[in-house]
DNA sequence: CTGTTAGCGCATTCAT
DNA sequence: ATGAATGCGCTAACAG
């Protein structure tokens, strides 16, 4: 047989082993209308004794759809966003289609090389987390593209393309009035990395929980690891200004904080309340309180909605932009002082 | 301009638009040689105003590589798996690959699905989580496959490919001889999910132990979520016949032990020692003693595997199986009896 | 029902 | 240094 034999065997190749023209093979894989009975397992045959696969890349050539989305993502690692690609890939899959992951560990030179990547596959569509809110780069990029792209998590300023996020300052609001009823006065905030729109957001309702209760805000934003937010705590307790409550503005920072309160014997919600943003494995376990966030929710709503521009549902970019708040979830556990549960 | 309004622009139209032949425009963009200096900035300039990004589709048409590698395992979310995902990404974003992601959960039939779909976008490569490890298809399709493949974390039996996975024996015999030290007799081993490879080994690893040390191994493998494993526990503590020790052979069950024991009010390590399979994020903020697995160098060592098949490094089919195993890390905390260290 | 043919966008001879 | 022509594998329009 005259296959090609250093690669994937062709249409053509399918054709000449079945004896029939290219047409009746393309018919064939592509529904199996018109063609007759026994021609189409005479072809069936063929295709299987070749493994014939068609190239992808071919049909597109010819204009079909590349059935391809990009997901940009700050990190993959990070269970917040692999929650977010999760659902996303599920709605893409019900749309039969596949996803192209790339990261841009939240640095803008490597979006602006995912972005080209992503250009170079033809991607029908972009699920994006920007990696800065203020990117000029990123508003003309969005201006030229002429695919869809829906931005999740985090919006872009003054885009004309959707958003998706959560509603950070209400949660953050949440969780400092819960802090507040509770009793407790002196009301720490933790944080870092507050050059990301999230974290700004949830500083806001922070501040604005405090202010509306007459108090004063206590913040520290430089906590960074461990070992900061040790050194931190150590310091109020050295000069006797230990506070009543602290609201952690993220994930990792309610376990650094969970953590040194443990190491310094400092008993979570009898000596001092915890409350965190951003829920994570063992926070049930441990009884600590936290801000939700709906993650699936989130990948779910961002994919639908990009599915339905790329389906043309949606009258597209001459519309305004269109974001769309997600609420959170307040979790009360023990550690912000709420009695125990019994079930 | 006669540009192709509904879709990108071509590199006929850059041609055109520049006053030049396709065939300077094309190369201008692979390396800009043999193109005067005049030239090359006119077609640049029509580049950059048209927006001009080379089809990739024609490209791989015309026979270049596709530059695709395809990442196939069970679920983006589990921590674990992630943390393989970013590492294999890292390393081919190194040799200028593109990386889809597909998820299987572990379910055999999703993983035909995949296959399929990376072989329709002729992935160069393909890093493997099989779904299950005995699997006449899969078998088939390594056969048959001219691309490179490589799995990780769980091997296929009777495979002629490549695998990188952690010597899960050696890690469960390390853990419970480690508990054994400790003094303790009767150890209990937890487990779930059987069907998989790495579980198996796992338990093989604990009843070696066991088996080694003249004890008797004790094993409930039905634990699927917090509630059997209270309920399993609760029992035993009925019975009188609590363990001095708990080896929990994953992620999951450790974190449900945990919750258990300090639910039940028993002190974990002054009452019953723990000690788990998989590190997770909390472990060392809660003092719970773990085999760690080296998830980014599993995740690296595979790509890096998979990259040396494809750039012809490694003698191909022809050769045997190659199964690399790495050593995973005992990390002594708190859980399992040890004293707590003061830095 | 089935086959012939043109052309998708690009890289690549082969001329000039 | 540049361009015209060819073909990669496939689909669709047009015969038969």
């Amino acid at each position: 047989m005259a296959v090609n034999a250093s690669t994937h065997a062709t249409l053509a190749d399918v054709a000449r082993e079945a004896g029939v023209g290219t047409t009746t093979v393309s018919r064939l894989i592509n529904g199996g209308h018109r063609v007759s009975r026994s021609t189409a397992a005479r072809v069936q045959a063929a295709i299987d004794r070749l493994s014939f696969v068609p190239n992808h890349a071919a049909r597109i050539l010819k204009g079909e759809r590349t059935r391809l989305i990009a997901v940009v993502v700050p990190s993959v690692a990070d269970p917040f966003f692999s929650g977010c690609i999760e659902a996303a890939q599920r709605v893409a899959r019900s749309h039969h289609c596949t996803t192209i992951l790339l990261t841009t560990q939240n640095d803008p030179e490597l979006e602006r090389e995912c972005i080209r990547v992503l250009t170079l596959h033809r991607t029908e569509g972009l699920l994006l987390v920007p990696a800065v809110s203020k990117s000029s780069s990123l508003l003309e990029f969005f201006r030229v593209s002429r695919t869809p792209i829906v931005c999740f998590d985090r919006p872009v300023f003054r885009a004309s393309v959707d958003a998706v996020v959560t509603d950070n300052v209400r949660g953050a609001r949440m969780a400092t009035d819960h802090l507040i009823q509770h009793g407790y006065r002196r009301i720490l905030c933790l944080g870092g990395e507050t050059q990301l729109w999230t974290i700004q957001q949830r500083l806001r309702g922070y501040r604005d929980a405090m202010t509306g209760a007459g108090l004063d805000a206590i913040e520290n934003l430089q906590v960074h690891d461990y070992k900061t937010a040790e050194q931190i705590i150590r310091n109020m307790q050295g000069n006797g200004m230990l506070p009543d409550a602290i609201f952690a503005v993220k994930n990792s920072i309610t376990i650094f904080v969970y953590e040194v309160l443990r190491k310094l014997g400092l008993d979570v919600s009898k000596s001092i309340a915890l409350l965190g943003f951003d829920d994570f494995e063992l926070a049930e376990a441990l009884g600590i309180s936290v801000v939700q966030q709906p993650e699936d929710k989130l990948g779910e709503i961002a994919a639908e909605t990009l599915f339905a521009h790329i389906n043309g549902e949606i009258a597209g970019r001459a519309s305004k932009r269109n974001t769309t708040k997600l609420m959170p979830n307040l979790v009360l556990r023990t550690s912000c002082g709420c009695p125990t549960v019994q079930p």
